[in-house]
DNA sequence: CACGTTTTAAAATGAACGTTTGAATCATAC
DNA sequence: GTATGATTCAAACGTTCATTTTAAAACGTG
């Protein structure tokens, strides 16, 4: 008899809550089914059972928190169109309606809270291609959308353009929730803080920087970058000399 | 007799050239040593012998291209401010110093090209955490600089917000350099441009993009997050009913 | 040539991995 | 009470992992 009463939720669900927390303090390769298992209190035979193996259950972590994001998402844009009058939604409602949905996640625990968010942010660039090819179905109809939203509400900026500086958006918004340790050197955080108070201090941060970004001037294609570009000579990466003595080889 | 031949370097840089490119593909935890000596064609007691193991070739790995980088990118900086006579160097030619350097090293074969800028942009928010402190470890001089060279430059700017934003612009150059399928999803590549072709078009945008949102107005303390925030009674994320029939379980 | 460094080869270690199996257990309806 | 289907369990499967240990072979250099 294991203690089950001590969980709030059944097999199925424990499982969930226990691999997205360790898919995202190990990484999906570094995460092992009897490390999930254990934690969770259950066989270690029970995520076959209820997903199929070990692929069907981060497919099953990330899908039900991203069915529910992406409805909402495409929700509030209806309502932002239908606001409108016939007009399009100004850009910054449309960096809001998209990226605040995200962030707000962070602040209801039971749609994940701040570990979900983490777990999408790092999910974009994960080597493993399933998860990726995944999140690639997943966020095509919305991405579609909301893109074709940005280039409504922007008609002097290129298409091209508006692509590439939704990816921009993604990167800065996925990296600022991944939250490496880098991030606790370069900014000193109020330790004593409440979690969605810091969420909150985020968002409003992450908010002007994207609208900033995304209002900046068009890029001139002739802009030359700096001298580090192609320079060849003063290169000599490779060392070939063998290791210092007193380190390896021993 | 192994065709050492066929390759342009001895073991231990066949052994760096080879890991650095596998693990950019699979990730620290998804490449073993046996895929890199296999490819590299060289025993598989190599990389304990020249390295001491998995992590400490990981670490060389890194070091290789970051020693060479931060060095520059220290000079880059010396020259700027040289150059000013007293005067703070300006804020767009700091983001053109410590991210064109980056950015410049993947138009070079001899300094890892665009692999190391995978490679470097996913460490960041590797699961592995002897990774993200080495990384930590490496940028802490430069970041620590440069800071202040941004603090100098935007007085009117608090601290805490110009260390925001550093950070947002490490996320959005990091993310577009981890290069997702994503990307190539959202964004149509012209695809028989050359790899350098292509580095340059992003920079121009990045460029544009980082410094829009650095010069972006400082963030309302009050700024409300939008509904989204908060919210608990329309979410039902937890489906605790069995699963359907025809799936798992069988 | 001789010597120390580097590389190769093959084998073995112990641990951890995802997955499978068949029996035991439980809840529920007849 | 017992039959039934869903769930849980302990145990084992075969594979792969990083690492270590042998030893001999190849190499560069004084």
């Amino acid at each position: 008899m294991t203690s089950a009463a001590l969980h709030p939720a059944n097999t199925r669900t424990r499982i969930l809550d226990v691999g997205e927390r360790l898919f995202v303090k190990h990484g999906y390769d570094g995460t092992s089914l009897r490390m999930i298992t254990g934690e969770a209190q259950v066989n270690l035979a029970a995520v076959n059972y209820h997903f199929g193996g070990k692929e069907a259950l981060m497919e099953a972590v990330l899908k039900r928190r991203l069915d529910w994001l992406n409805e909402q998402r495409m929700r509030v844009l209806d309502e932002l169109e239908a606001a409108g009058d016939g007009l399009p939604p100004r850009p910054h409602k449309i960096v809001e309606a998209f990226f605040g949905t995200l962030i707000g996640m962070g602040c209801n625990k039971d749609l994940g809270g701040q570990i979900f968010l983490k777990l999408i942010g790092r999910s974009f660039t994960s080597p493993n291609g399933f998860i990726r090819a995944l999140l690639a179905e997943e966020y095509r109809e919305v991405v579609e959308r909301y893109k074709q939203a940005f280039i409504n509400a922007l008609p002097d900026v290129p298409r091209q353009e508006v692509a590439w500086r939704f990816q921009f958006m993604l990167g800065a918004t996925a990296y600022a929730l991944a939250g490496s340790d880098f991030l606790q050197v370069s900014v000193q955080f109020d330790s004593d803080e409440l979690p969605e108070e810091q969420t909150r201090r985020l968002w409003s941060r992450l908010y002007s920087f994207l609208v900033g970004g995304m209002r900046a001037p068009i890029p001139d294609e002739d802009l030359l970058p700096p001298q580090a570009f192609a320079l060849a000579s003063t290169a000599s990466a490779d060392d070939d000399s063998p290791p210092p003595g007193g380190g390896f080889p021993p």
